[in-house]
DNA sequence: AATCTCACG
DNA sequence: ACGTACGTGAGATTA
């Protein structure tokens, strides 16, 4: 018989700390049970035991155990986030058929030491879990402990057993209580002697086995006068202390092991608790997937699906008369899956994928920017892209980790679709058929219909011809230029090194720290959680005190520019002259898009020297580069969602929006701002935009806090509407648990119900920002399809070749470049009808950097 | 894998 | 008293 008894509150304690906050859709906050749950099913797995009981805390001290309450009363609170979850961990355990023992006025300690007194009186082994050490006390030969923890959010399990315990603290774990009476422990409120610390107690322990013996022997010349004085004067809390650092080992509980033998579980309210929290891969390890939907509602009833291989031929004829098909495919073929039947084509030759793309057969699939990229590849057209259950569940929830089938399948609890074979490109079309049900009805609900079936499905084509179609780059150009920046980044670097006097890992911010603040002296600004900060905002500031500083910023941004521009893009240049970056479409949590392998949306513009990486961004032979931007369309965008007739006002009049801010702000006529004036409102502008506050404000133009409060107060009373609108949303937000852009894209904020006060801040900011920037976002989205679609129409051969938040780049033949300027324009301008003109210039140049004024 | 730094809108 | 602007991606170092 071997028992587990797990300390729930320690364990609850370790994983809530460990892991970063998680919250589910609905703001449930769970990383403390998955953490727990992580946690029991290595230690499980590990230890293999017969019997389970989980211990809990419980909170309602009696006058008997006034003691307890005392000296727990130097603890803090248990945090809000915390404590909600605890009754969560125990129905969950329960559900799972796990007994959890408590016990009134008695701590999960006692009841580990119970239970462990109990195994050695029956000759069962015990296991104990717990991230406490106070337990270790506990070890005995039928005894091990295994102590828990997280290790950067993964579990990591330790044991200790009577031998482990003699090797780190060279005592029995019986004689640990003793050392811990001399010792004491601040976090338990344990006195012990003052100024007698671990090396001390343990060696006392050592020598004279326990507290007793060390008082028999109070006068030994073992013991130090200073010592001995020490011990004599807090003998009594001593004593106390013993007392308080024993486990009571008789609590009034059931101690028939047999008893916590685990009970079958409830598999479907296990699985249906599971899925509320979003735990898709716990579940899964456990086997509970297939049980969410023994309580399922009736149109949820699993579903099964019938397989059979054809032809290319006879699958066309078979899903044309079908309303819907959902495509699935691998190497080796294709599936369609239908009403209750799954097609298998093998192998899908590209004749097939052209005819089936072309046939006007409605496709659903999991992400359809790749069959728009094949159909392009193959000049095949895909004429009714159907459904993406990538794209709405994006919509759904943009905050999401990722989007693929199997999780998908979870936390929509969408029922695994039985299939007659185990090929998995047709139980993934019968998946995503399944999937798409369920999710068109969310988008229904939601009012996300023209959002997924009129921007994001359409935007999906635009991207996949971006990707395909790359940016052309002058290679040779890119080359020279790295080596230019490498030997300007190899003088700087031995300078570097000569001023501070030895060589060191400049690229290291820990060395480089050590070299400025230790070797130089340079007054330390301390900031980051391992060390000195060496950013170039602290470096900015130290720039008065030593020739080394503008060195170091200047071979910063040489370096940035050699490694990640240069080098990087080198690197990613594909055989056809061209970069080919990805743009996803699932990945920002405001609607924005976002461009990797490599990022084109981060390519130097703010420095000279940076901006001429853009003249290596080229048009190719015979065409050249049309670049159109949005005039300030975030703050347009503020202006009309928040009805502020002085902004409004403002932009109608064509005004330079920060000059007149400046001139409302500073309270003087328009021709009196000067620069700086302007400087500073254009920094208002976008802290407002972001959710501003004064400090930051500060710390951005160079003033004080309160200057930058009074600016702040100021653009508020002028634009009132600016003032109402963040009020509101922040309100409606708070109400409904998200905010909307003008278009019904989502995003929830759960943030907004923490009790911590910098989480909640920050849900606020967000709340303020993500309906401006995600407003946009939608904006040029809808400008990206109709300028392409009107490309189209109009037979020309200029293509869209990448956005860049407000800007968009055309790739067009050089006696095309009129047209696709105007048309650039015209779309992005008339994409949207706002309360305020919008705005977009155009240019035409050879290369990026001509391109862009 | 996390941290720091820095490029962009 | 506290920590501090929204949204991204990449390279280098460190643990």
């Amino acid at each position: 018989m071997k028992l587990l008894v797990l300390d729930g509150n320690s364990i609850l304690n370790r994983a809530f700390y460990g892991i970063k906050l998680l919250t589910t859709k609905d703001g449930t906050f769970t990383n403390a049970v998955y953490g727990f749950m992580t946690m029991f099913m290595k230690i499980n797995e590990d230890v293999n035991p017969d019997a389970v009981a989980i211990a809990f805390d419980l909170k309602a001290p009696t006058f008997r155990h006034k003691l307890y309450s005392e000296y727990k009363a130097g603890r803090k609170p248990m945090p809000q986030e915390l404590a909600s979850q605890l009754p969560l961990i125990k129905e969950l355990l329960q559900k799972l058929g796990y007994k959890i023992v408590e016990c009134e006025g008695y701590e999960a300690d006692d009841i580990l030491g119970t239970l462990a007194k109990a195994c050695e009186k029956a000759g069962a082994d015990c296991v104990l879990a717990t991230g406490d050490r106070d337990s270790f006390q506990l070890i005995s030969q039928n005894v091990t402990v295994r102590l828990a923890a997280t290790k950067m959010g993964r579990p990591d399990v330790r044991m200790y057993d009577e031998q482990r315990i003699l090797e780190e603290y060279g005592v029995t774990p019986r004689q640990l209580i003793d050392v811990k009476a001399i010792q004491g422990d601040t976090s338990d409120n344990i006195p012990g002697i003052k100024g007698i610390g671990e090396k001390g107690a343990q060696s006392l322990i050592r020598s004279f086995k326990s507290l007793d013996g060390v008082y028999e022997n109070i006068d030994s010349p073992e013991i130090k006068p200073a010592m001995r004085k020490k011990l004599i004067a807090d003998k009594e809390n001593a004593y106390m202390s013993l007392k308080l650092g024993e486990i009571n080992c008789d609590a009034p509980i059931d101690t028939e092991l047999e008893h916590y033998i685990p009970a079958e579980p409830d598999r479907a309210a296990a699985a249906a608790l599971m899925t509320r929290l979003e735990f898709f891969s716990i579940m899964k390890k456990l086997g509970l997937d297939a049980a969410v939907f023994d309580s399922a509602d009736s149109d949820d009833k699993c579903s099964s699906f019938s397989v059979e291989s054809v032809s290319a031929a006879q699958a066309l004829q078979l899903a044309k008369k079908a309303q819907r098909v959902a495509l699935a495919y691998d190497e080796d073929g294709a599936a369609l899956a239908f009403d209750d039947r799954v097609l298998l084509v093998s192998p899908a030759d590209n004749d097939f994928y052209t005819s089936l793309f072309d046939s006007g057969i409605k496709i659903l699939s999991d992400d359809l920017k790749p069959l728009f990229k094949l159909a392009l590849e193959l000049g095949a057209q895909l004429k009714s892209p159907d459904f993406d259950t990538s794209l709405a569940a994006y919509l759904l929830n943009p905050s999401a980790n990722s989007y693929d089938r199997e999780r998908l399948m979870g936390e929509y609890a969408v029922p695994s679709p039985q299939l007659e074979s185990d090929n998995k490109t047709a139980e993934a079309a019968a998946q995503i058929l399944k999937l798409s049900e369920k999710l068109s009805r969310k988008i229904k609900d939601n009012g996300q219909e023209k959002l997924l079936y009129d921007i994001e499905i359409p935007l999906s084509k635009v991207l996949a011809g971006m990707e395909l179609r790359g940016f052309a780059v002058d290679k040779q150009g890119i080359e020279e230029y790295g080596k230019g920046l490498e030997k300007e980044i190899d003088t700087l670097e031995n300078s570097i090194y000569d001023d501070v006097g030895y060589i060191f890992n400049l690229n290291s911010p820990k060395q480089l720290g050590t070299a400025l603040f230790e070797k130089l002296m340079l007054p330390a600004a301390k900031k980051t959680k391992t060390g000195y900060s060496t950013s170039a905002e602290v470096l900015e500031n130290l720039r008065p005190y030593h020739p080394v500083i503008d060195k170091i910023l200047n071979y910063r941004s040489l370096s940035k520019l050699k490694s990640t521009y240069c080098d990087g893009l080198l690197k990613v240049i594909a055989s056809d002259g061209r970069i080919h970056s990805s743009f996803n479409q699932t990945e920002t949590r405001t609607g924005r898009i976002s461009s990797t392998e490599p990022n084109l949306q981060n390519i130097p513009v703010r420095t000279e020297r940076g901006r001429e990486m853009r003249r290596f961004f080229i048009a190719r032979e015979g065409c050249v580069l049309v670049d159109a931007d949005y005039s300030q369309i975030e703050l347009r965008v503020l202006a009309s969602i928040s009805n502020d007739k002085n902004m409004i006002a403002a932009f109608k009049n064509n005004d330079d929006i920060h000059a007149i801010t400046a001139s409302q702000v500073f309270g003087m006529p328009l021709d009196m701002v000067n620069s700086q004036m302007r400087s500073r409102a254009k920094a208002v502008n976008f802290g407002i935009v972001y959710g501003i506050g004064a400090y930051s404000l500060s710390k951005d133009i160079g003033v004080t806090v309160r200057e930058a409060d009074s600016y702040i107060k100021s653009y508020l009373s002028h634009y009132s509407g600016v003032a109402e609108y963040m009020n509101r949303v922040v309100d409606e937000a708070k109400r409904t648990g998200y905010v909307s852009t003008e278009y019904g894209r989502r995003r929830y904020l759960p943030e907004l119900r923490s009790s911590n006060y910098n989480t909640r801040s920050f849900g606020e900011r967000v709340a303020r920002n993500m309906p401006i920037q995600g407003t946009a976002a939608d904006i040029i989205k809808i400008a990206m399809i109709r300028v392409e679609q009107r490309l189209h129409d109009e037979n020309m051969e200029s293509r869209l070749i990448l956005q860049v938040h407000d800007e968009l780049i055309v790739e067009a033949p050089q006696k095309e470049a009129m047209k696709a300027a105007m048309i650039l324009q015209e779309e992005m301008e008339k994409a949207a009808t706002l309360n305020v003109p919008l705005v977009a210039d155009a240019s035409i140049g050879f290369s990026w950097y001509d391109a862009k004024n």
